[in-house]
Order: structure tokens, then sequence, then C-alpha cells
DNA sequence: AGGGCGTACTTTACCGCTATAGCCAGCCGT
DNA sequence: ACGGCTGGCTATAGCGGTAAAGTACGCCCT
């Protein structure tokens, strides 16, 4: 049997088929007893509502907008920071009567879903600018919001004052006395390309920020964020090493994780024989053993002020107007709790000075 | 300036629109020469490809499915169960050339994105088979794939044989020798109606068909799954009560956990004052301290064969075939670490006999 | 030479809906 | 009694593509 459509609809109740997407789209255009009839026709014949596809040609807006992250899905997901930020812009967006789809970054041989899915718009999180998946939402001209990435005078965004963060962590251990730090930096790739992965920089020319005026010159290595045993693998080392540090400012909470679990294993106590800061303040970070001194940025704020932004894009694009650009840097805050204090060193008297 | 579609290129070009299309989507249907001429003039122009609203329309399909799940989504991602589940849907969608979509259950006043939304089919996550959001996709008539749901004959279900787990984790309390248990549940409604809620339903009924033949009559209580303070403190009353059991068996790890924040804070120790065991083991069952007897569900394996269901019923409708109804029960596994042990009363000689 | 066929494009006819302008009746004020 | 307005419905013309059938031409084969 033929597909129901407005048409059919029309037919059968004997009127034009602008009636009938009336009676769904604008039940001010005619008469209430009219739509009560149309409506119960439209039941009787097992027709749902105007197709979605059509009407989003028809009208110009889908009512979906996407997501683009570093990433696999599942690497975006594994911290339940990143799911947490990605819950919240769904509720947002809900809010505001969008759909949020999840784009993977890259699609098979002839399917390519940055280029090929409907949608209104974009937020774009933590990518790379030179990703060939943003460029391509940018070719399409849609509206954007940017997400921790730098700056960019076309669209609104949305930061975190990493680099401040990453220097309050940073000056906490030094004041407490730590000479010998150790860093645990995001992805390889961190500073090898200027433009590239805006937060693993900020945070890391944060903390040296403190640590160079110091002169402190901290041992550095690179892991892939939240990527379980390679972080803990880098803090073992790094830990069962020589001079051994008697502190580490991680990345992020996920990476701090595995410190704690590394230093447990290795028999350290913390944060008696080392002191650990992390990032996020994320929810484990409240709940390790012990709880993480950690720098917090409001999830919440940042997913829904990233959310509103979008909205109000689309909002602006389908009135014709040019949506406004506004950049938002939102603050972090030092969260002192029971992973961190003086080293060993400084409470028996005993200058650490560093000599690596 | 107008915008720029395929008959502006074909009309700067010199062919027909047609050809531009099959420039695109076609390269076998016209000349190599031809193509790169017509790509390079679309480039020029800024056409970055078929609108994907059209494209949707003359095709028939979207290249996006949907998910719906019980609650909002930050409610369904604060688990790293939830999380993981969803990742792993959304890369298994991705190399089937699918997007996914979030879809909100609940739309504003004139949007709802259950039906408002373009997509070629839907997973459903543990709602409720009445819910209003299910009927909307229903009667859409899309291919839907049924996760941790009551069987329905129309369509693929994935499903946890989560009876026979909680069936294995009562028996092992009760094998250690526990009289005195506490279930906690999940949901209000649990047992309401028998329709709703599937998996809390199926978990309570494997606890009881091994605790009802053995004698025992479990506290009970229901939480919010995965609510954060609600199981805190429902585990906290459980466990400050006069007849204090001597083993809980939790709904989910995220509940499981609560259970040993509350009884820490209560002084009691783990697993010598009170034995736990969760449900899924998910990631941080085995990060908490003592790490979680728990009964470990595969999520990899549930989502990646939700996601292959889906993709596989797509292509189906596409090519106009029937989409396959196949039914998986995925097996669960008692996996026993640090949180379980004999009750102390047994230890001690004691025949703790419950009276309650 | 002529039929059959493959290649390279074009023509036609939608896909299912909505914006916009148009039509007509009834009612208003003067 | 007549122009103007309003409410309620219809006609027209797309939105931007694609499938399928059609045309034109060169080539091979017998």
């Amino acid at each position: 049997m033929a597909r129901v459509t407005l048409k059919t609809v029309a037919e059968r109740v004997g009127v034009s088929p602008m009636t009938v997407s009336n009676a769904f789209s604008r039940p001010d255009q005619l008469s209430a007893a009219l739509r009560e009839k149309i409506l119960a026709t439209a039941a009787e014949l097992g027709y749902v509502g105007p197709d979605p596809a059509a009407r989003t040609l028809a009208r110009g807006s889908t009512g979906t907008v996407g997501i683009l992250f570093h990433g696999t899905p599942r690497y975006a997901l594994s911290d339940d920071f990143g799911a947490l930020f990605l819950a919240v812009i769904a509720e947002e967006l809900g809010r505001g009567g969008l759909a949020l789809t999840l784009l993977p970054n890259l699609g098979t041989r002839d399917v390519l879903p940055v280029r090929d899915v409907a949608m209104d718009g974009a937020i774009i999180y933590s990518c790379s600018p030179a990703d060939e998946s943003v460029e391509w939402l940018r070719r399409r001209q849609l509206p954007l919001v940017l997400v921790d990435q730098p700056q960019d005078d076309h669209f609104p965004s949305v930061n975190v004052d990493d680099r401040a963060g990453a220097r309050a962590a940073a000056m906490h251990l030094v004041e407490l006395g730590h000479r010998r730090i150790a860093l645990l930096a995001a992805g390889p790739e961190a500073l090898a390309n200027p433009t590239d992965w805006y937060v693993p920089r900020e945070r890391l020319r944060g903390w040296h920020d403190v640590l160079d005026p110091a002169g402190i010159t901290p041992a550095l290595r690179y892991v892939e964020k939240s990527a379980g045993e390679a972080a803990y693998t880098a803090a073992r080392e790094l830990l069962a090493g020589p001079d051994r540090p008697t502190a580490v400012l991680a990345f992020s909470d996920a990476i701090a994780a595995d410190v704690l679990r590394a230093a447990d294993d290795l028999g350290l106590r913390v944060p008696r024989d080392v002191s650990v800061v992390g990032f996020d303040d994320s929810p484990v970070a409240r709940r390790l053993v012990p709880a993480l001194s950690t720098v917090r940025q409001d999830v919440v704020e940042k997913g829904t002020t990233a959310a509103a932004e979008l909205v109000a894009a689309v909002r602006a694009r389908r009135a014709g107007d040019d949506p406004p650009v506004r950049h938002h840097l939102l603050r972090t805050e030092l969260v002192l709790r029971e992973s961190t204090a003086p080293p060993a060193e400084v409470n028996h008297g005993t200058n650490g000075t560093f000599v690596g």
C-alpha cells in the first residue's frame, strides 16, 4: 500500500493539502472544528505528522545540531567529565527544541557525516582547528560554537581559563615547598603545532608560567588523555625512577587517578611521599582516596553556555540575522583536598634542591 | 547573494544539474575529465556538496538514527556504564555510516524531537514500553532496536540475562552464610506495573528466586538509579538500623559505590562487617576500595550488538526487505573481588538467624 | 551495411511539505 | 448600498536534490 502523506489525508477529508499542513503546523489558520476532523482522519489513516525530511527541506531547518569532538566517541566519553559535558549540552539544547547528533569524525568510504548529515549548526569541542572535519563544517557555513579551542572572529566560543588554573596548581605546589615536580601533560602532539589542541597547551603553559621563574625544571611526560594504562605506566615510571618527584601535576583528574593508583602500587603514600594535583574537578575527584586536590572548572556552566550560544545562533540564522559572536572565558578555581602536602624533605629539614 | 546549488554549478559549467549531481554522488556516471571540471567549479563557487536535507528527501534516507533513553541525558550518562554504552553504540554506528542523535524525550511546546527529527531508525534503551516517546517512534514505523526492554515480536532486541546474574549474586551471599540481606533496587515503580522498567524488575526477581526458597526475607529499598545522595542515604539508614544486614545486593555498581561510602562513614569495614555486591561491572567496580564483587555484563558487546542490529535493519529497509527480527540474550557472570566475605557471626560461631 | 551495445550526458517526473499570494463570503461602518 | 476588512480555505510555485528513462553517438561484430 502506498505511503500515507498529507495529500492522502487531504483527499480523504476533502480539503486541500495546505489545509492539512496547517492543521498540524499552524492551528490558528483554520477552524477548530475542521482541525479536529483532519486530525481524526489522519489518526485513522495512521498518518503521524508531516514527514520531517520534507519539512526540513521546505522550511530550511532541521531541529538538530551536531557535536564534533576530538577522537572517537569512546575516547571522549571515557572520562566522566566528558560524559557530563555532553549530557549538559544535550539537555540545554533540548530546552531550546534541538536534538543533538554525535558526529563520527571519520566516515566510511562514501559517507562523511560531517558533510552529509542535515543539521542547523554544530558545537566543536576540543578539536584541532585544522581538523579536516572542522573544515567541512566551516565550509557548510553552519552556525558553529567553539569550545575549548582558540578563539575565532567568526564564531562564538566558550573557553575555560586553563592557563590561570594551571598556574594556581603549580603555585600551590611551589608554595608548599616542592622543587622536584613532574608534569603529566596530554597528547603527544601538545606542543608540536601551536594551533593544535588548545587545552593541553594552555595548561602546560600555565604550569611553566610558575615553574620557570621558580627555577624548577619539571620532568615532563605526555600521555594519552584518560587512556588508562598509558597514564598509569608513565606515572609508575616517574615514581619508580631515581629522582622521584615529590609532586605531580596532572592534565586531568582521570590521569591523576592513575597517578594515585601507581603511587599506591609502589607503596608510596599520598600526600606524604608524593603530592598530586588534578584538573577539572570531575565527579571522581571527590571520591578518590585520598580526595584529590584539583583545579575546578564548571562543566555545567560550560555546557549550558555553549548550548545556549548555539541555540541563539541557530535562532538568529532562522530569523535571517547575523548570529552574535560572543566569547566566554570561564574562571577556574583551585580546590584543595587531601592529595597535597609539603614534601617530606622539608618536614625533615633537608633541603631537597633538585639536581636533574 | 543567492545560495549556491547544483543548478548554479551546472549553469556555470554548462551541463545539466543531473550531471553535477552525478559528479558528487555517482562518479562512474560521467567522464573523469568532466567530473574534475565540475568539482573544480564547485569548489570555486563555494559549493560544498549536495544539500543533505534535499538529498534526504529525494533518496528517502537520512544517514542518522536516534537513541531514546529513560530519563534525561544527564541521568543516563551520569554513570560511566551508561556513557560507555552510548559511546560504543556511536562508534559502531559510525562504522555503518550512521550518525547518532540523542533524542530528548520531552520537547518544548511545539517541538517533539521523537516525532519531528528526521532519522532512519532508532535504538530504544531501557524505556518503559508504555512511554509516550516510544509510542511516537513506533507510529512512525521506523526500524527500531530494543535494548534492556521486554521482547516484542516486531523488533530486534538485545537483553542481558539480568535475572540469572541477580540469582548468582544472591546465591553467592547465601553460600557465604549470609541471612540478613538488604536489597537496593532501582526506581520507585519497579514492581508497580509489570511492563514498566524491565531491568529493575528482572534483577529483583532474580534475587528473590534465590532468597525466597532460602527462607530469607530481605530488607528492600528502592532508590533512584545512580542518583547519588538518594542511594547513599538509603544505604546509611539500612546500615545504621537496629538489625543491620550483613550483606547488601545493589542494583548497580554506582549504587554499590554509595553503599561502600555509607559503610565507611559509619565506621563499618567491608567485607568484614558488611558484604556488598554490585551489578554491571562498570569501570569503577575495579577501582573501588575494596574492589567490588559484582555481576558482569559486557557493555561493549551489548552496544555493538544493538548498533549492528540497527544498521542491519536500516539497510534492509533501504533495500525494501523486511528487517530481520533477532533477539539477543547476553550472559552475565559473577565477578568476585574483595567486597564479599562470610558474615562476622559465622566466623565467631554465632548463628545469626534473622528475626525481622 | 545495419543491428546491437556501451558511454556520456539530458529530460522528465517526482520526493512531501510549506510560504505566499489569492480568492470568496460575510460583516462592518457610514 | 458600497468599499474595505477579516476569517478561512485554496492554488501555485518552489525547497534542492535524485531515479529512471531517454537521446545521441561512436564502436564492434557479422
